[in-house]
Formats: structure tokens, sequence, C-alpha cells
DNA sequence: TGTACATCAGTGAACGCGCGTTCACTGATGTAC
DNA sequence: TGTACATCAGTGAACGCGCGTTCACTGATGTAC
């Protein structure tokens, strides 16, 4: 049970950080069983064996655990999709946009209601703290991180003269997101992250039910026109 | 108050579809306000100065209620994209399409919560009845009836290899939308779809913000990246 | 090492709320003769 | 046109449920001397 980090910790803060941990989990598992509108402190202390008012000595209110599994959820998503990019060699661009896309999906399909918790309607009566943007901007940054790393290279995308005027558009990401990537590539990058969410969400949220069989091959062919489009080189 | 369809009908008769068709309505503005989850049976009975009971007599259940709000704004969703294509010049194949997902866009910015609720995280305890389908491929028929109109006329897509023998993914999807499309190009349809909707859900949601300052001109520039992709004449 | 006090995780009861759904009923509207 | 019966929209009370949050409390753990 005790880690390196246990170091100096009383029994008390070991007992905490494992109560907190395990309040974390069953919250989780909940999450993933009746939806971010459903989940009620109430269940979780009965699950746990306390009493309800006692989850209050580790989240101030509902909302805070919420945005706690919120915070994690990008954490995860964005981690995982890292964790799969830093795996393919670096001039392989293809390869490594490639692992992202995939490794999207793969999170997506394994934490559904932790994907709808982030990326689906928001939670009713629930107001995003405004942390939680550089955690959500994981994915879309090691999405952009490739395009940058081409273009240094010297493998540009083709460039539309809409895609040129229309540009200013995502202006600001760049500033937060990847500095020194032209704005239309960036625009490119962003509206390339778009595509791979739109396709998992349909997938995610049952649209695709009746409608596309193989929604596998079908995301591999929608990588496909993505990496053409940026024309990566093969 | 009495319209041309009334004719024939009995006092009974016309209460109550005149209450029924209030009741849809406090149903929808509530659903705007709190979300498909928080919506209640209560509380539009008592907007209504009913007593709660009395909802019972027009919708048997609270799942009722919502099934016929889902196909409504399929219905409603779908029928403001047909009348937006149907003023286009027929053989203007751009102008069809760019038509077509403009209106998408500005059905779902001014139906925020209905778009939520059928494209969104599935509400929880919800099932969601099977003759949503027909309603839900509206949208969808007319985006892939254009591209098979202009195909009629001898404008094809330009296939990518990856594109030829994957195809097969969203077979099953022929025989209900469109026969005679080829699957390949249907795909490409499918996934032109699926690239609007993945640009209004981020949109909708929220996750643009901070990102894509412009997401008029951003949805104008995917929408022109989508029409040079399907090759579609000018 | 031992004692006195401070901290704080967890208790249990309570507050006040809203929800979906059932059920026996009343009284107005509709229908058959 | 009038009467007798059937239909059915709306009532009001109730059932049983779960929820988030507050608050004074107990008793074990931690800390300062």
């Amino acid at each position: 049970m005790t880690s390196a980090g246990d170091a100096g910790k009383t029994t008390r803060q070991l007992h905490r950080e494992r109560t907190e941990a395990e309040l974390l989990t069953i919250a989780r598992r909940h999450l993933g069983e009746v939806g971010a509108a459903g989940l009620s402190l109430r269940a979780i202390a009965r699950e746990m064996g306390l009493v309800s008012s006692a989850v209050y000595r580790y989240f101030p209110s509902r909302d805070a655990l919420l945005t706690t599994l919120i915070l994690e959820a990008y954490n995860e998503l964005g981690s995982h999709v890292e964790s799969a990019e830093i795996c393919v060699d670096r001039v392989n661009y293809r390869g490594r946009f490639t692992a992202s896309a995939l490794a999207m999906r793969e999170w997506a399909l394994d934490n559904r209601h932790r994907y709808a918790l982030i990326y689906g309607s928001p939670v009713p009566g629930y107001a995003a703290p405004t942390d939680t943007v550089a955690a959500a901007a994981r994915v879309g940054l090691v999405l952009v991180g490739v395009l940058s790393d081409a273009l240094r290279a010297g493998h540009a995308a083709t460039l539309t003269p809409a895609l040129e005027t229309a540009s200013p558009a995502v202006a600001e990401l760049s500033s937060i997101l990847a500095a020194g990537l032209p704005p239309h590539l960036l625009a490119l990058g962003v509206e390339s992250w778009t595509r791979l969410h739109g396709v998992i969400s349909f997938e995610v949220f049952g649209q695709y039910n009746r409608m596309v069989l193989d929604t596998e091959s079908f995301y591999a062919l929608v990588i496909d026109e993505v990496l053409s489009r940026l024309n990566l080189p093969r």
C-alpha cells in the first residue's frame, strides 16, 4: 500500500489520500453508469460505506467533484494521446498523426461517459471553471505539434484561397497553442481535430447506428482523408 | 384560433389539440432552459396551471414526452435544411450544399438545447425508440442528394485508393438513403456531413471558446474545404 | 517519554426540496335513441 | 328536440423516492511542551 511518495506523511494524510482516491474511483464508475447529470454524492457515499455528509470533508460541493472529474478526464485523454504519439519515430509524421487519432478514438470508446462529460452537452446547472482550458487543449496540441514539426521539415499542406483569407478566425489560438505555426496551418489543424472529433462523437453517441456498419474502418478512412489533405509525407 | 383543419371536429377535440400544443410549447422552452435531463413534467404542468397528473392525459410518461420532443427536433431540423436547399437552383450543386450546411448551423445555434438533445450525450435513463431513424436521416439525405444529383450530371469526387477499399463500411446505408449512389461516394457524403456536425457541435458545446474566435467564418472555411474535396462544379 | 491541547475524519439527524406516477373522484362534453 | 348514458379532461391527495447541504457531535490522530 505504501509507495515512494509516502515518505514523511502522517497516517492521517495517507488515509485521506487513499479515501479521496477511492471516492474518485467510485465517482468515475458511477459516471460511467448513470452519466454526469445522474451523478449523486449520496450514492457514492453509500457505496463507500460512508454517511453522505462525510463526502464534504473531501469535496465542498457536487460541482467541485464534477470539476475534478472533468479535469481528470481531459488530462487522461491528453496523456493517452500524448503517450501514443511519442512512441512513433519523430520523422514519421503520418504515423504520429495516425497514432494520435487512433488513441483519441480508443480512449473515447473505453470511456464513453467521460467523453460525453467533456465533449457532450453541458451538464445542466454546472458551470465549468476556466482552468480546464489548458487540460482541454492537450489533444489539440499534439495534433498541431505534428503539423508544426512537418512544416519545419519542409512539408506544408496546400493552401486554398479561402484558407488564406479566412485564417484570422483562429488567430487567438496561436498564442496559446503553437507559436510559430502560420494561422492557415493552425486553422487546418483545428479543422482536422474537429473532423476526428465529429466521427468519434457520432459513433459514441450512437448516430451511426444503422448507418455506418464498420465504424472502425470508417474512422481509418477519415484519417486517410485528413492525412491526404494535410499533405504529410509518406 | 380556428384553422382550416378544424372542420368537423368537436369542441373536445379542438381543446385537446390546443392543450397538447401548449404543453409541447412549454416543454420545448423548458428544454431550452434546463436541458433534457432537467425536464420535469411537474414544472410543465405548474406553468400551464394544471395539476401534475393531468399531463398523463396527454403523455403516458416523461419518456413519451421526450420522444415526441426528439422526433420534433429531428423533423424541424430536417425541414429547415430541406427548405433552405430547395430554394437553390438545381444545377448549382455548390450552392445547394452550402445552403444546406448553413441551415444546419443556423438551426443548431437557434436551438442549442434541442441540438444537444438529438446530437449530444444520450439522456440518462432514456432509451430512444427506433422510429426516430427516418427523422434523423433527413439532414443526411439532403446532403447526399446533392452529391447524387451532381454525379448524375457527370461530376464525381476524386477517389483515393483507401476510399475504394474501405467503402463497404457504410454499405447498409445505401439501401436506406440513396439507392444508386456508389458506396464510396456515400462514404464521402457521410464524412462530409460528419465534418459539418463536428464543427457545429464544438461550437454549440463551447469547445471553441478561446480557440476559434470567429466561428462563423471558420464554418465558412470548413464548407469551402468540404466543397473542394467533393469536387462539386462551380 | 508523557501529558495537554488542537486538529479533523466521520456520524447521525434534520431541513427543505422536487420528482414521476397512481387512483378514485367530479363535472363538462359527446352520442345514441 | 329531449333524455339517458358514455366518454374523458382535469382534480387533489397520496405514495415512495432521492437529492444536496448544514450542523452540533464524538473520538481517533497529531503536535507542542
